[in-house]
DNA sequence: CTTATGACCTGATAGC
DNA sequence: TGCTATCAGGTCATAA
């Protein structure tokens, strides 16, 4: 369940392994897991739910980056691009869904399982990117140029959580009647929260989870703010939570556990004023608060 | 337009 | 041991 620190974490972690790198050659394992500006919008390769992905037609190498020398990572919320020719050649943009991994491979190594990696891409070194993706719910999006990435694939989502105002958020929620967690997930209002730093968020900032997103105030949005860039940046240092299944870039999972403050810790006492941590559940989501700490509906 | 819900998918875990 | 049931949650299609 990569989100923002996961997804910034490994982009650090494989820019100085794949800049500069050339692709030599691309293996794709499953058509349906690369879509590409050719496919009919939502694929039909899926009847319904899910993320969309695309048709079963053979797709262009290059397009996949084939003889391209990689030139860029960027990330916008949980998205991670990576790009070709200084954004002038075709870009991928990796979403990782739930149990998506972007693995580097050195030369003459191999994964010890090479169970569900759909595509594989071979460097010019030797190694090897491969994206590996057990529930499927990721993929890879290959889009013309770096503009055309940011049109198209980048423009619905809402700014990235590291360094989003609170100015904007006010803007973006003050007619939505939502609890402000449910807000926070959605990717076109804010791009980069999770479920987990949701709710790490909201209770370093004291508010309930349950408040309406239009009932919070400009200092609430600012402390919400600040609680999210001092949460998400705690999470990048550690190199991501230990999430059942991230990985960075070589495999490794995190190795800095986080203690998180709320997330998974129902029942026990809050760290912060030692009432004891509730849970439930809002709009299907797992949620957990302290009532005490963040008062509210 | 808004918000809510079910479906997608598999591995880990709990319970019998 | 092995089997089954449940849970995890990101996001899209559909419904309301």
């Amino acid at each position: 369940m990569p989100e923002l620190p996961e997804v910034e974490h490994l982009r650090r972690s494989l820019e100085p392994v794949l800049l500069g790198r050339h692709v030599v050659r691309v293996t794709v394992h499953r058509r349906d897991i690369v879509c590409t500006p050719d496919d009919p919008p939502g694929g039909f390769s899926r009847q319904s739910g899910g993320i969309a992905h695309a048709s079963p037609r053979i797709v262009r190498r290059a397009e996949l980056l084939l003889d391209a020398e990689i030139s860029a990572l960027e990330r916008h919320g949980k998205r991670l691009a990576i790009l070709s020719n200084h954004g002038d050649g075709p870009a991928l943009d990796a979403h990782l869904g739930m149990t998506g991994q972007l693995i580097h491979l050195a030369k003459g190594h191999r994964l010890t399982s090479q169970s569900h990696i759909h595509v594989s891409w071979r460097l010019s070194d030797g190694s090897r990117l491969v994206y590996r993706d057990a529930r499927r719910f990721g993929g890879i999006w290959t889009c013309r140029d770096r503009e055309d990435l940011q049109t198209r694939r980048w423009g619905p989502l809402g700014p990235d959580a590291l360094t989003a105002s609170s100015a904007e958020l006010i803007t973006r929620t003050k007619r939505t009647r939502r609890p402000v967690k449910a807000a926070l997930l959605d990717q076109t209002v804010l791009a980069g929260v999770g479920n987990i730093y949701a709710d790490e968020s909201l209770h370093r900032a004291r508010l309930s989870p349950f408040m309406l997103a239009c009932d919070l105030t400009a200092a609430d949005w600012c402390a919400l703010v600040e609680a999210l860039r001092v949460v998400l940046n705690q999470a990048i240092v550690a190199g991501g939570s230990t999430i059942r299944d991230y990985v960075d870039g070589m495999g490794r999972t995190g190795v800095h556990q986080i203690r998180h403050a709320v997330y998974g810790q129902a029942g026990k006492p809050c760290t912060r004023c030692g009432a004891r941590l509730r849970s439930a559940r809002i709009g299907q989501r797992q949620t957990v608060w302290c009532a005490a700490c963040q008062p509210g509906p």
